[in-house]
DNA sequence: CTCACTCCAGCTTTCAACTC
DNA sequence: GAGTTGAAAGCTGGAGTGAG
């Protein structure tokens, strides 16, 4: 590389060369020595890479070094990138299954005590067009723990399915949630749609402790978001009251998500939640940042199968409670409602563990609907329903997906969302509103899969 | 020469398909 | 059944490029 590296001169090389040279002699020598802090220097040293360097070889991690070390020797360099491996054309995925839910009771230790009951109108104002059913499911998150999503009995109005939850409040107390709709905007103007929140709490709650969960329930529907501009644009949607994309009840839990989406395929995702909630947060609860903070990165790879994004959900855990020398990240600076996307944006991107599709994601999930998180599932989607040439790269589609969306100004993402979403449903026969995870969401393969089926070798 | 930007190789983990 | 291979995902950071 140095050498082929412009105007570098000789004695230039030379002097690169001793460096390299000095370090990796350094660099050895505390590996032997069992420091291990010259890691910092390493060229390229991921996160992944520099936990390694603390893990002890397990047999795993041994046979998979000696795989690499195995298929370098027999065909040197040649792996291919991911980036430029052609796409093929995906199929629908009918490997995946939905099943009705198992019946989704409230967990016997938030049955001790009297339910309250909670009407949604004391704490919004709802608009006529609600529909809990389509602001559950439309976006994929609701089938990742500790979301439980019943669908109405078949034949039933779609909207008279549930969501149940364990919400976090005061800090580290959990409230078990159950969500249900009264009235539809099909039975307006007599009975128009409401809330109804049945909650489950160890104790009594305070009023402060309702209005905390109930802040929670407001941000995951997205109640008060007015969605006439968009269905102005997209009158489809309209028709079936799509705009209000389901998100999480705090920033927190969407940007630990957003980490457990990449670089994996659904059923991962799906499973990593089920076993950060089980094991991590507290009585089956999305883990706060603090219980994050508990464990090491290396136990949190090894139980809740995060892999090399251990390093990163516990780096941002710090980065959230402004400790282990990291800058406190203030979430509600982004919530503000005069916050602009590209502010809210830049900081994201700084973040260690979130690139481009991460953070466009994240800022769709605040609000700015014109973030457009371009990923793969774009590419797939373009090729297949916009008849993009099967050879376009990545750039190429994307300035294409910018173009086409760019006539929804400023929803180009749920535009993109609502025909990438209507278009799953296609493929699967069934609307969303129908679908759930199985109760055990431990399995690893099968449901809520869009990823691409791999081709028989 | 510096800066800002783009490009892309390499990274890690998982799992289905394949081979022995 | 055990082991191996390859594909897939998005992020990181070094290399390359062009403008000033």
């Amino acid at each position: 590389c140095l050498s082929t590296r412009r105007g570098a001169s000789r004695p230039t090389i030379r002097l690169v060369a001793l460096v390299v040279f000095l370090h990796s002699f350094i660099n050895s020598a505390q590996i032997q020595r069992g420091l291990g802090a010259s890691r910092i220097f390493l060229r390229g040293a991921s996160d992944m890479s520099s936990t390694h360097a603390k893990m002890k070889p397990t047999t795993k991690s041994l046979r998979v070094t000696l795989r690499r070390s195995k298929r370098l020797l027999t065909h040197g360099s040649k792996r291919k990138s991911s980036g430029n491996t052609p796409l093929k054309p995906q199929v629908p995925p009918k490997h995946a299954r939905f099943s009705r839910s198992q019946s989704q009771k409230v967990p016997r230790n938030f049955q001790e005590k009297k339910a309250i009951e909670i009407d949604g109108q004391n704490f919004w104002k709802i608009p006529k067009d609600f529909s809990l059913a389509q602001s559950v499911c439309s976006y994929g998150y609701f089938a990742l723990a500790p979301n439980r999503w019943t669908p109405a009995p078949h034949g039933e109005d779609e909207d008279r399915g549930k969501l149940s939850r364990p919400f976090r409040y005061a800090n580290e107390k959990v409230v078990w949630a159950t969500i249900r709709q009264s009235g539809s905007r099909s039975s307006l103007p007599e009975s128009p749609p409401n809330l109804h929140i049945t909650l489950h709490a160890p104790h009594e709650l305070a009023i402060h402790e309702i209005q905390e969960v109930m802040d929670g329930v407001g941000r995951m529907l997205r109640v008060q978001m007015c969605v006439k501009g968009f269905h102005e644009v997209c009158p489809e949607a309209k028709d079936r009251g799509f705009g209000r994309t389901f998100r999480s009840p705090c920033l927190w839990e969407d940007m630990v998500k957003t980490i457990t989406n990449c670089n994996m395929k659904w059923s991962g995702t799906v499973r990593m939640n089920h076993l950060l909630c089980t094991h991590v947060g507290k009585n089956g609860a999305f883990p706060t940042p603090k219980e994050v903070l508990k464990h090491k990165a290396q136990w949190l790879q090894e139980n809740c199968k995060l892999g090399y994004r251990a390093e990163r959900i516990r780096r941002l855990a710090a980065c959230v409670e402004g400790i282990e020398g990291m800058e406190k990240l203030d979430l509600q600076w982004f919530e503000a409602s005069d916050r602009k996307r590209e502010e809210a944006f830049e900081r994201i991107i700084k973040l260690y563990g979130f690139g481009k599709f991460a953070a466009h994601n994240v800022c769709q999930l605040l609000g700015y609907h014109e973030s457009f998180p371009f990923d793969s599932e774009t590419v797939r989607h373009f090729k297949e329903h916009h008849k993009a040439s099967s050879k376009a790269k990545f750039t190429d589609i994307e300035k294409l997906a910018r173009k086409h969306y760019s006539t929804f100004a400023p929803y180009q993402f749920l535009a993109y969302w609502f025909e990438l979403w209507t278009a799953y449903e296609k493929r699967r026969g069934s609307t969303s509103t129908r679908w759930t995870v199985r109760g055990n969401q431990t399995e690893s393969s099968g449901f809520f899969d869009v990823s691409k089926p791999r081709s028989k070798r």
